[in-house]
DNA sequence: CTTCCTTTGCAAAACGTTTTGTATGTCGCT
DNA sequence: AGCGACATACAAAACGTTTTGCAAAGGAAG
């Protein structure tokens, strides 16, 4: 490649303006020159190896094709690459390319990034966060259209995308009713958010349709990770009357209760069957047996959340979603029906 | 915000033509224009809230101001994050973004995704992958300056950024020399790759100089997951005169120790200890008890990719390196002295 | 009073596109 | 033959910057 290869090269290559040629490879115009020609200034064009300078393009049609991605904090989280990924694929299917942006917790740091891409003319921003919760758009990004992904706003100007929490628990509860369970606790995450909240009450509700209660005292709350949910799980399984299926807020969480049950020498899953949310695979198919586990649909949230500021873009006035998108229930091997 | 602020509206605010609002604002040039102009000037800008447009600037000056990350799936494993923000820490530092784009495992695509960032005119591409590997970088990079990620490469051209595996090696054997091992085993990667020959040979040197040799019985190779790691420790530990210390591949088939030592009813780390490689606080924060690790530096070789893909960007006749990174030790509780 | 700098500011061109408006033919129709 | 309609191609302007070259004004030196 000595130097780029612009319109005008192909234009002089192939004896004519530079009009036609920009008028036939544009496909909306193509209409305007002869089928013949654009034969011809294509193949040449191919032959040169030519490409249009998107700065040009976009600086002359306001419209770069780049969509910005910001998060809070993409390290510490195995779900942002799925995120990640969706959100490109999904781009980059529609000739987009994104431009990804993380703040760290650092809301001064998180405005410099967004004005970043405002300067770089994105044409719009997919705001994202690691774990479903509830946020309020930074002001910089008035103005820009935003779609917002694994969270929910209450700014009517933004679409939004988040699992189907409620939807989650039901499954989980499905799976443990239908393998015959009765006596069936929970761990919940103690944060007060809407997974917490969602899950549990579609936890309850399914069991609640096979005539069966979750009681408060198979209900703890403790901090999302594995010792949360080992200690939970230690307290939970040490009682009398134990219960026989466990359904964990999280796949660590799930992890943490293995463990206690190692700790107790009960088997899993002929003693104890359990349920987790997430599909770790890192931790769901690391653990033996292999978790049974209610799947975060990241990669489709990633896909939804660029799919639908793509089409706001292309129609401003386009109604604004709070869309919930399902969890698929991946089945392993931690289920299995009571001993009793 | 009404519309765009651009250079013209602030010279006409700031009663002064447009060049000299660019040289005021331009750092190198402020010496053509009288210092008081210049504060008016970036008062003025300051207040309309004036951000060059990077289409533009980049546009004119054949400098885009984006680097390109290509990588093979950042899906399927957690280190892409850290990677990544690696990376964009250090382009946003020094004024860049960041396009992200992955190829999965198809050709095809990533010739196309290169083709879409070459078209954004990025000024320069980091080429990485998630495990450290021999690559050739495909022929869509030529002329692109290139900086290696997580692999080595052959080609001059391009210098690259990998873990120091030898090192990691030789911190294991160190932490478990150290407390008194002597019968010592390692779990090794089947694969051929430079990391599990690094891995391998470093830990052996570390062991020859405190005199302790890897016995051929105490080196399995297994897949690199927790059931290959679970498998290759049953084995390990159902001899006779087993060992008292583990070092395996990765962190997963550390998981795959444990839950081998759990099935033998043998403790860790009283009876036996284990050392991981990658520190992947999923699983190494999750173990019961905590796991001792080797942490893969990929924050920090993000980080240097770029850094040193920025300074090519300066001097394109900067000599290419090819960096190793060292690998520092997490200690959790998975080591302990031996008992006997 | 010239001449020659220096300081300060501006006009204009360029980067690579896209699109509007216009010009040149060519054809069909009356 | 004359007219409009249509097909085809082009010139030029615009997008928002940066930078080169030039101009005006002021001051110092001769």
């Amino acid at each position: 490649m000595a130097t780029k290869v612009n319109i005008r090269d192909v234009a002089k290559a192939a004896g004519v303006s530079v009009t036609t040629v920009s008028h036939a490879l544009s496909e909306a115009h193509s209409s305007r020159v002869n089928a013949r020609t654009v034969e011809h200034i294509k193949a040449v064009a191919g032959e040169l190896g030519y490409a249009p300078n998107r700065l040009a393009s976009g600086l002359r049609n306001q419209r770069s094709r780049i969509l910005g991605l910001v998060s809070d904090e993409i390290t510490t989280t195995p779900f942002a690459g799925a995120m990640i990924q969706g959100a490109q694929d999904a781009a980059s299917e529609h000739g987009h390319l994104l431009m990804v942006v993380n703040s760290g917790l650092d809301n001064e740091l998180e405005r410099q990034e967004i004005r970043a891409l405002q300067q770089h003319q994105v044409d719009g921003v997919i705001y994202a966060r690691m774990f479903h919760q509830l946020v309020s758009a930074p002001g910089e990004l008035n103005g820009l259209p935003t779609v917002v992904l694994d969270a929910a706003t209450d700014d009517p100007r933004m679409s939004s995308v988040v699992p189907d929490e409620f939807g989650a628990g039901q499954s989980a509860a499905e799976l443990l009713v239908a393998a015959g369970h009765r006596r069936i606790a929970m761990i919940n995450n103690e944060d007060d958010i809407p997974a917490a909240h969602g899950r549990l009450a579609g936890f309850r509700e399914r069991l609640l349709r096979s005539g069966l209660e979750l009681a408060e005292e198979n209900l703890v709350a403790a901090h999302p990770s594995t010792a949360g949910g080992r200690e939970a799980a230690l307290q939970l399984l040490s009682g009398t009357e134990r219960p026989t299926a466990l359904f964990c807020f999280n796949d660590q969480m799930a992890m943490g209760a293995y463990q206690a049950a190692g700790h107790l020498g009960i088997k899993v899953p002929q003693e104890l069957s359990i349920v987790g949310v997430d599909n770790l695979e890192l931790i769901a198919d690391a653990l033996w047996p292999g978790l049974s586990t209610v799947a975060l649909p990241h990669y489709e949230m990633g896909r939804w959340a660029v799919l639908k500021l793509l089409a706001e873009l292309d129609d401003p006035d386009a109604a604004r979603i709070q869309e919930k998108i399902s969890c698929p229930l991946v089945e392993r091997a931690s289920v299995a029906p009571p001993q009793d």
